[in-house]
Parts: structure tokens; C-alpha cells; sequence
DNA sequence: AAATGAAGGGACAGCGTTGTCCCTGTTGAC
DNA sequence: GTCAACAGGGACAACGCTGTCCCTTCATTT
């Protein structure tokens, strides 16, 4: 289902004032979706623009944008509204920094697929969300608080040391190394003795530099 | 200045309960400070977890946090309060959704030395913060409207290629194509031959996939 | 005494990105 | 015609990240 999704939605459109939400929301679409062209606007004229010179299969909407109340209902669907009518052939998703349930079913009136908030979309989440939608039409994540990890980055780790350190840091108190190793090898595809050997490069380098958390 | 600084701020503490803002921030700031290291918090009792843990020279907060209403202004000073009085020996930022005057001289009380709209910090800009509070010793950003040139992010581009096409189309209706080059090439200290050549297969990725953008 | 888990390394091939240099054409302007 | 700007390439070295394999040392366990 997701794969058939994958390609039917190579051109995105992401309306979202906040730059750097914006910029990683581009990102998260980018690594969601195989081969892709994203783009956003941060604003409703920007926005207007473009999609009068593009055809998208896929918008997402944050309604709070400078120029209207993001306090106030109406103008929040008005502009949902405006760039609905103006993409009649897109699948829409809604993205909200406070979310409630009457919103979600006033903009699913309007046509609107997904409703999520930014408070639970999390890194590589899209990927569900797409796939959601794949399977019943439609997605809705309300705002959650669960717990998450919290993150831990070191300017001088790559990409695999810090996904590895993040994980042996969540490391539950029964479980040995060697354990995780096997699962991080399975989840990323890589031996086991690769995911030991960038845990222990990490680990290196962060006992060199003195910054060591706790839970090794 | 702003390398003294470097220096000196070494241990990062991001306290924001949206994951994919919390997780660009504490990329922002890994990329603004050399060598780092940045932790993130989604929720109030993690910070303050992680505060009598640790020492911190830097304290980033968004007073919208979980078990807070987002609208009060006394619960958003509460929790600026509550990290503030916990890390008498940090420097502390406040980046909110939605700034106001009256809530800045309010933070500017209780010790805060930079308020920045979300709106304002686009990617690089966490530099000219620092900078501004080393030189000021404070920084100040309100909520921005002005129109920042659209994104546009095709998969298959490596990000030297990517950034390279994103200065050519912004280039100014006189201005030729060498002279874009050479002003790359000075940008990013390479040769002008160099972004030539990226922004050559750059363009010639995107011409096979069918998708270019106007301005060539 | 032997086995196991963990810390801390070295050697090496593969790969993509980066950056430099150099080569062909085509087009439009002077 | 000549020259500059531009499109579209190829060859190549350097570098870092990835991933695999193999090594030693040391403490704890059995």
C-alpha cells in the first residue's frame, strides 16, 4: 500500500510560517517519500502562488499563519479552505500546534485526510502517517504526552555513532550489550559486530572529550 | 567574541515539547557551537531531571510546555521561573510560538538574555544570536513577516548541489551566472569552477526527472 | 582453570561526496 | 568572425563514513 503511495505523491507542498518546522518538516517528507520534490511556503500569498504554477498531490497546512488570528477559529478554516479549493486534486493534511477534536471534524468537512499535531510527530513518524492514510483514508494524532528519551547529541559523533549511543542509552537495566547489538544489527541490517564497534568508536570519543552520560 | 563564546558553551540544554522543533534546535545549535554537546527535554520534570544531573552554560526554553496552559501568561512565566531558578549559573534563551512585548520584559526579570520568535530563527540564524548576546549581552527577535524565498528539495541532490541550486534561484534578473559562481565559490571557499560544476549536475538530475523549476 | 562479557584497538574494502581541472559543443552579442 | 556565457560532459585524487573481520586485555563468573 505505503509503496503505491510513495509514488503517486512525488510533489509535496508544505505551508508552514515557522522556518525551521518547515525546513524539517521538507526533510521528514523527503526521507518518507523515495524519490520526491518538496516544496514550502511561508505564507498564504507564497503558498497561492505556487500552487497556480504546480500541480501537488500532497498539501500540508499549519491554518496558523501571519496575517490571520491563530487564536481564532474561523480564520483558521478559512485558511484551510482557501488552499483546499485552490488544489481540488490534492490530498490535505492539517499540521497544529494546539489541536481539538471539533477543529478535526470541521476540517475534515473541508476535505482535509490527516490531522496531527506537532506535538507528535517525531522524527521518521511520517512514515506511519503515510501509511495510515494508505490503509483507511485518513490519519489523526491527537497532541501526546508520553514520555520520550531525551536526546543526547555530541557535535563529534556521525550519524551511526549517535544512532547507536541513543539506543544502548535506553538500554533497559536486564539487558546486556551484546543483546542490543543483536538488535540494532537486525534493525539496521549491519552485524552485530559493526553496531559494537560504532558503539565503542562513540564511546571513545566521547570519554576523550570528558562528556560521558550516565548510563555509559 | 562569538569564539569566546564557543568556548564557553559547551553543555546545551533544550527544553521544548515538540520533537521535530526540539530535534532541528538541538541541530541548529550543535552546527552554531564547534564542539558541543546538546540535550534535549520534551516536558518540565525531564528538564529539571536533567538539570540537578547536569551543569548547563546554555538554557534554551519554550515556556509551551505539556501540563501548562500555552494561553496563560502566568504559567508560561511559571516555567521560565521553575528552569531559571534551577540554573543559576546558565545562560538563558526563551523561543516562543507567539512573543509578545509585555512577556519579554516579564522573562527579561527573572534573568533571560534572548526572547526569539519561532517565526524569526530560520537555519544559521542561531549564530547571530549568539553573536548578538556576546556582544550585547542580550538578543532579541519578534515574530517576522518578511517573505523568505520558498524551499524547494528534490531527494536525489547531494546538499552541496542542493544548496548551490537554492543561492542560482535567487539570483537577481541581471546578475550573471558566473558571477553567481564566483560569488559561491568565495561563500563557501571553493573554486567558482567547482559550484559550476555542481550546479551543472545539479540541473542536469533535475532535468531528467522531468522536474525544473523556472528559474533554471 | 576455563568461559564469558566488555573495553579498546587496527586493517581494510566499498562507496558517495567533495573539489579540481579540462574537454567539447551551442548560442547570442559585439 | 570572434568572444563570452552557457549546457553537458569525463577523469581523478582526497576524504569521511560504513561495514566487516580480527586482535588483545581484563574482570567476573562458573
Amino acid at each position: 500500500m505505503a509503496e503505491l503511495l510513495t509514488k503517486q505523491m512525488q510533489n509535496v507542498l508544505i505551508i508552514e510560517d515557522q522556518h525551521l518546522m518547515r525546513t524539517i518538516l521538507v526533510d521528514e517528507l523527503k526521507t518518507a517519500l523515495t524519490t520526491c520534490f518538496v516544496q514550502g511556503a511561508a505564507n498564504i500569498s507564497q503558498a497561492i502562488d505556487m500552487l497556480e504554477t504546480s500541480q501537488f498531490d500532497l498539501v500540508i497546512i499549519d491554518p496558523g499563519l501571519p496575517g490571520f488570528d491563530p487564536r481564532s477559529q474561523a480564520d483558521r478554516i478559512a485558511v484551510v479552505q482557501m488552499i483546499v479549493e485552490r488544489s481540488p486534486n490534492a490530498i490535505h493534511f492539517v499540521i497544529t500546534g494546539s489541536d481539538t477534536d471539533e477543529e478535526w471534524r470541521a476540517f475534515q468537512k473541508l476535505g482535509v485526510s490527516a490531522y496531527l499535531a506537532k506535538n507528535f510527530i517525531r522524527p521518521g513518524s511520517m512514515i506511519e502517517v503515510l501509511d495510515d492514510f494508505a490503509n483507511d483514508g485518513q490519519s489523526v494524532r491527537f497532541s501526546d504526552e508520553a514520555p520520550s528519551p531525551p536526546e543526547f547529541v555530541y557535535s563529534g559523533l556521525t550519524p551511526r555513532e549517535q544512532e547507536i549511543v541513543n539506543w544502548m542509552r535506553q538500554r533497559p537495566a536486564g539487558k546486556s550489550r551484546r543483546e542490543i547489538y543483536d538488535e540494532l544489527g537486525h534493525r539496521f541490517d549491519i552485524d552485530a559486530d559493526s553496531a559494537e564497534k560504532y558503539y565503542k568508536r562513540a564511546r571513545a570519543k566521547l570519554l576523550k572529550t570528558g562528556i560521558l552520560p550516565k548510563g555509559l
